[in-house]
DNA sequence: CAAAAAACCGACCGGCCGGTTTTAAATAAT
DNA sequence: ATTATTTAAAACCGGCCGGTCGGTTTTTTG
């Protein structure tokens, strides 16, 4: 039974891990202690070090968890269009209140920041999390390209810039709610992009 | 004397939130302690708290503080310019790391955007802070309408889009400098502004 | 069923931090 | 020169947190 115990082992560690997730992103990961999460996993502090022996592991092991967990669900959401502008514009998910995954995720990506700043396990964290949705959004600027509905742009630098903006988007809509509406995040973050891919094309400026 | 006094109070207190704001820049303001503040602008604890009677009081003065100095930065740059385009391009000083203000900014911006999930205080110095860079964008946009450079767009909503765009773009290139070269933020930005106005006159998409 | 191992608990320690109080030094007033 | 007042330093307090550790319960193994 040494499988069942090791499987056990993880299925326990990744209930900790969840309910990690959503301690701190109530709470902050600066404001959260080990004993907050023992409680809302229903262990002692002594249980919750049975698991993971530091503070530390435990939160990378969360925030690792969590940038895995919205990369799955970008894919899957991108993977269900064949339009490439459609594809592009699949990130919309992202800007609905009533998704568990959003309400718990922001506070969580906002926290990264601040770890990145100072600490290179978390910039390398972000920087991955980055380049796995840069992949997922450059596959589709080259089949745009490809399929002859896109101009002739570079591929790479274009998917930085999308992916960059709807992160600034995001970012004024969850903080600055009073004046950045779902509605004119949902418009403009489209708006946005066409925009980009339309104008990108030709350096025709002024 | 009374006013000569009061004009010294005023010149220490600036002195310290100078000193707080870099101390909190360097260690982030979750790290910070008084008696780090206290160290770095040459006073012991008990000394501080005669100018400052609680943490709070001084962290968000010292936040407020950043963020009038970036606005008043920003706003002498955008006036320096007379064309539309060029002052909607003007925030490029954001991508030099050379700058003193750059460097100290970004952290504190980071931990503010932590700050305002989870309180009003920060969440309003943010909302200021965006709003106040949304009129200075919003100006220039209707100047460009008026002399027919621009299309005829959403002057409010063409110019949150443009702040949010900068503010994706800066956290890319701020946190992961491995995949945003200062190079790349700079003339995509350039060219994401660009699309975004050209391409969001008509809405002739597909 | 008994022995061994794993899982878990909760008290405790050392250290730190924010804020207060006490003490001392510096400055101003008399 | 002496006293009063402002200013700052230092000591201190209460509270919290991460991690440790001895012991207890539960599970597994022989």
């Amino acid at each position: 039974m040494e499988g069942n115990a090791a499987a056990r082992e993880l299925v326990k560690r990744a209930f900790i891990i969840d309910c990690a997730l959503h301690t701190i992103s109530e709470n902050g990961s600066f404001n959260v202690t080990m004993e907050d999460i023992a409680k809302s996993a229903g262990f002692s502090k002594g249980g919750l070090n049975h698991y993971f022996s530091s503070k530390d592991e435990l939160f990378e092991a969360a925030f690792q968890e969590y940038f895995d967990r919205i990369f799955v669900r970008s894919q899957e959401r991108i993977n269900s269009f064949s339009d490439p502008m459609d594809k592009l514009l699949s990130f919309d998910w992202l800007f609905n209140w009533e998704d568990p995954d959003v309400n718990v995720g922001y506070p969580l990506l906002f926290d990264c920041h601040v770890l990145a700043v100072r600490h290179d396990t978390y910039r390398k964290i972000f920087h991955e999390w980055v380049e796995r949705w840069v992949d997922m959004l450059r596959s589709a600027v080259i089949e745009g390209i490809e399929k002859g509905v896109f101009p002739k742009i570079d591929p790479d630098a274009t998917a930085r810039c999308i992916s960059a903006i709807y992160h600034g988007f995001a970012t004024r809509w969850y903080l600055d709610k009073e004046g950045h509406s779902t509605a004119w995040a949902i418009e403009y973050y489209r708006k946005a992009i066409t925009g980009l891919i339309k104008g990108m094309g030709g350096d025709d400026i002024i």
